[in-house]
DNA sequence: AGAATTTAATGCGAAACGGTACAAATATGA
DNA sequence: TCATATTTGTACCGTTTCGCATTAAATTCT
């Protein structure tokens, strides 16, 4: 399926790749201020194969806002790991958050969706979807973990797994907006600590 | 000195009144897809004056932001009234949040710190600046509220008012972020109460 | 080998952009 | 009254923007 032979011209360049460049573009500069000319230098493609592989500007940037989504559940899948505390876990998710938002050449560019989307959120309808939905089943995975820690007495009856969950996520989001802000890797995993003692409160250590 | 007669043509138009106009302008757009054609038929101003009152679109961008974190400033004050139980304090604040975050004629506009300069902040540094300084004066002005818990007894002496601070400003953070990307009012609403239950949790209930 | 199909590269074009020159209008000061 | 100072409105300038038309190149099918 992947090597079935197409007619015509191969491309010559790796659309992955090319999408992972005009990531970088939107995440430090945004979707409005991210030209075509931005975008075609960083992937090394002249705008009409970027039209051609990718579409106009707007799909090109939902199918970054895509990737990213998908690449950000499979991290905070990881992080989730079951057989570990329920602590570990958030701990472990606020970790993996951070080291993808303190990363950037001028400064940390926090999160992608929640950094650039945001602006384009009123305006354009299908960026809201996105977002909304990428937060929603960042929160559905979360509340899992929470409704199985309860289960295992981890958590006490009383907790309710999905506010917890709702409010583990709110840590997150803040951490993404102060990256962005430009607060200290310090003051972020100071943070982070805290949301995790603050969330994880209840639950028992072994 | 307000009324100090300045010689030339004096100005016809309120120049408070277009910084409120500009405003929503950039709430609802951002900063970079807000065109000075937007800017000038929302307050009504040719262009020509408009820079003449305010300067380029950045120095109109950067004011409108000064003039919004002072609002909320004065907003956050009038919640944190001391003579108010710290529970209600931080309900207040949450409540005086969503009425602003929850107002916009497509969608919800949220934050406009958090949901358009964010966007820019990796870029221009002076809108960093702003919204890092406006993030910490927020988490100062709660701290302040902790630190004054804690002596009243309110919270127990082993509570750390700077990361209460924090972690109470993250829940606000996350309902700036849910708000733009499209949450009911329902589920702002059943954040900001689980938010203030978690944050306050362990005040005394008079 | 030649037709068919797909991509690559150059470059164009219409529209929108931010910003300003300039002259008319409206006030004050002398 | 007349010079001075400031604002207003029109019109414009040069640049950048996005998207595409067109032609050359590279591959497969017949």
């Amino acid at each position: 399926m992947k090597d079935e032979k197409r007619r015509g011209r191969p491309r010559a360049f790796d659309a992955k790749a090319a999408l992972g460049k005009a990531r970088d573009v939107f995440w430090d500069r945004g979707f409005a201020a991210a030209s075509l000319d931005n975008l075609s230098a960083a992937t090394n493609l002249n705008r009409p194969s970027l039209y051609g592989a990718f579409g106009d500007k707007e799909d090109l940037y939902l199918d970054t806002l895509e990737g990213y989504r998908q690449d950000g559940m499979n991290t905070l899948a990881e992080a989730l790991d079951p057989s570990l505390p329920l602590r570990d876990n958030i701990a472990r998710v606020y970790a993996g958050a951070l080291a993808i938002y303190l990363h950037g050449e001028t400064a940390a560019r926090g999160c992608l969706l929640i950094g650039t989307a945001s602006a384009e959120a009123v305006q354009h309808e299908r960026v809201r979807e996105v977002l909304g939905r990428s937060l929603n089943d960042f929160d559905d995975k979360i509340e899992k973990r929470m409704r199985l820690g309860v289960e295992r007495g981890e958590l006490p009856e009383s907790a309710d797994p999905q506010m917890l969950a709702r409010l583990a996520s709110a840590v997150m989001h803040s951490l993404a907006v102060r990256a962005r802000a430009g607060d200290s890797r310090e003051v972020l995993e100071a943070i982070a600590r805290s949301g995790v003692e603050l969330i994880c409160g209840s639950a028992n250590n072994p």
